[in-house]
RNA sequence: GGCGGGUUCGUCUAGUGGUUAGGACGCUGGCCUCUCACGUCGGUAACACGGGUUCGAGUCCCGUACCCGCUGCCA
């Protein structure tokens, strides 16, 4: 039997980052286990979704490289089906029409308040037998009264629940909608899902689902229940995918390997490329705990797979973000050269475009702190001379500028450091950025000795 | 309230009856060094509580506390 997961959203707007990993445990399940991996929106609640939403499903999950197998099902297009399936049970005795109002239901349940379970439905319509001349009416499930549910799940173990706290639920609601708990049946049914994994907050809604799949004469698939992530506020916006992917200048590797790790475990083992999590991946070994979200590791597995992502790659997720900041770069091996060393020095994607902009622009104004430092009287002097020796310099390589400055440091006596940090702080504006080797190299020398020869006025003008 | 789950450093976790309770993030000290970083070597800090079972319990059982979820004609 081959493995058919499904991830199942409902269109919000957003991709919320438990959304995410769930979608994201599903899709290592089905790769692991050389299954499919289908892709269902949840749509029958029909205020609440657009297009607009359900393209921002297709995005974030195309951006974290979940590819979907087959055609994307939409339960909004197979209503016909959810009736069929109902009318069925109906006939069967297994599910009856309900025409008590919402009145009559919430005074019900204002009268039961304070008795020990005022949970349930009481039952009133159960054996009714109405037609569907009742008038306005639901359909309902009709639930064992005696013995328990129960299922092994895969990750929380097995999991029992007396039957007498479960409800007559609603499959059909009174504008011929299904709910999702029966919908999602019906629909897992027809997918041949054989593993459901989904949020632990689904646990619940296990038991009545497993009985739908009994009064239907089916095998229930395989359960997995992932723990929740907490501390996901709307605090800092929206708990999404878009979000952290702009603010922290993710990688799709990044946000992958966090969120995967949050929950599940391997050994020792911290950052892993999707084939080795493919590989690694068992749903037995998640775990059954809630996980608080923390930001300041996601960041840090962020920059450890900024740090091994293949250059070509690297080089694809950073272009757009250039051009947005209005600096035009082409894909090939001076890219790849700048990549690979701002790459160890950024923690994302973002640092590496403000990074870099020395490259491309020159400074405007020269950083107090560093000048404050780094400036002095004798500096116009020493930036003009090293401009000089730049200028002269017939092999333009980055070690080559290396130790010419070197060997200017020497011949005045000075440190390194003496020479360098005047130099950085003229070229870039302030005195951090890569070994000055490089940083000059990719200025460029023309307009290195211009850089040079500006600050050395500026530095003029400090008196 | 009822019901279903959970509980190892601040956080993510390893651990499946005998360990100096390990790793990672964070924080912190050193090294490296032309700066910023990277890296590297150290330090910091945990078995929720109370009862059992056992020669021996973080590991098994029960209770309590706390946390999460469900209790919708939401999904």
């Amino acid at each position: 039997m081959t493995v058919r997961v499904r991830f199942a959203p409902s269109p919000t707007g957003f991709m919320h980052l438990g959304n995410a990993r769930t979608a994201l445990f599903n899709w290592l399940f089905a790769r692991h286990h050389g299954g499919e991996f289908i892709l269902r929106i949840e749509d029958t609640d029909r205020e609440r979704h657009t297009e607009a939403a359900v393209q921002v499903i297709y995005d974030s999950l195309k951006w974290m490289g979940l590819n979907w197998d087959g055609p994307v099902l939409r339960q909004s297009e197979r209503l016909a089906i959810y009736h069929e399936v109902a009318e069925k049970l109906i006939a069967e005795g297994k599910a009856y029409r309900c025409n008590c109002t919402r009145e009559e239901l919430e005074a019900k349940k204002e009268a039961m308040k304070d008795t020990v379970n005022r949970s349930c439905y009481d039952r009133t319509c159960r054996d009714k037998n109405l037609g569907p001349d009742c008038g306005t009416h639901v359909v309902r499930f009709k639930m064992p009264l005696e013995g328990e549910s129960s299922f092994d799940d895969m990750i929380q173990g097995k999991i029992t629940k007396s039957y007498k706290d479960l409800d007559d639920f609603i499959m059909i609601r009174s504008d011929g909608m299904p709910t999702y708990q029966f919908a999602v049946v019906v629909d897992d049914l027809a997918l041949q899902i054989t593993h459901v994994i989904r949020g632990s907050d689904h646990i619940d809604n296990t038991h009545d689902q497993i009985a739908l799949y009994h009064a239907l004469g089916k095998e229930p698939p395989r359960f997995g229940h992932a723990p929740r992530i907490l501390g996901l506020s709307k605090r800092k916006g929206s708990p999404s995918v878009e979000y952290y992917r702009e603010a922290l200048g993710l990688l799709p590797e990044g946000l992958n390997n966090y969120i995967a790790r949050l929950g599940w475990s391997h050994g020792n083992d911290e950052i892993f490329t999707m084939d080795e999590l493919v590989k690694a991946f068992d749903i037995c070994d998640v775990n059954q705990a809630n996980g608080q979200f923390d930001e300041e590791k996601l960041i840090w597995v962020n920059e450890q797979q900024l740090h091994i992502v293949p250059i070509e790659k690297l080089a694809s997720y950073v272009i757009p973000l250039f051009e947005k900041a209005g600096i035009h770069v082409e894909a090939g091996e001076w890219l790849n050269k700048l990549l690979e060393m701002m790459r160890m020095r950024a923690h994302n994607l973002n640092e590496i475009v403000s990074g870099s902009r020395f490259v491309f622009v020159a400074p405007e104004t020269y950083d107090e702190a560093s000048v404050a430092k780094h400036f002095n009287a004798d500096t116009p002097e020493l930036l003009n001379a090293l401009a000089d020796e730049l200028e002269k310099l017939d092999n333009w390589d980055p070690a080559a500028i290396e130790a010419m400055m070197k060997a200017f440091a020497e011949a005045r006596t000075l440190k390194m450091g003496k020479v360098a940090q005047p130099a950085r702080t003229a070229i870039v504006g302030i005195a951090q950025s890569p070994s000055i080797g490089d940083t000059i190299w990719f200025v460029g020398q023309k307009e290195a000795c211009a850089r040079l020869r500006k600050a050395a006025e500026y530095a003029k003008s400090l008196g």
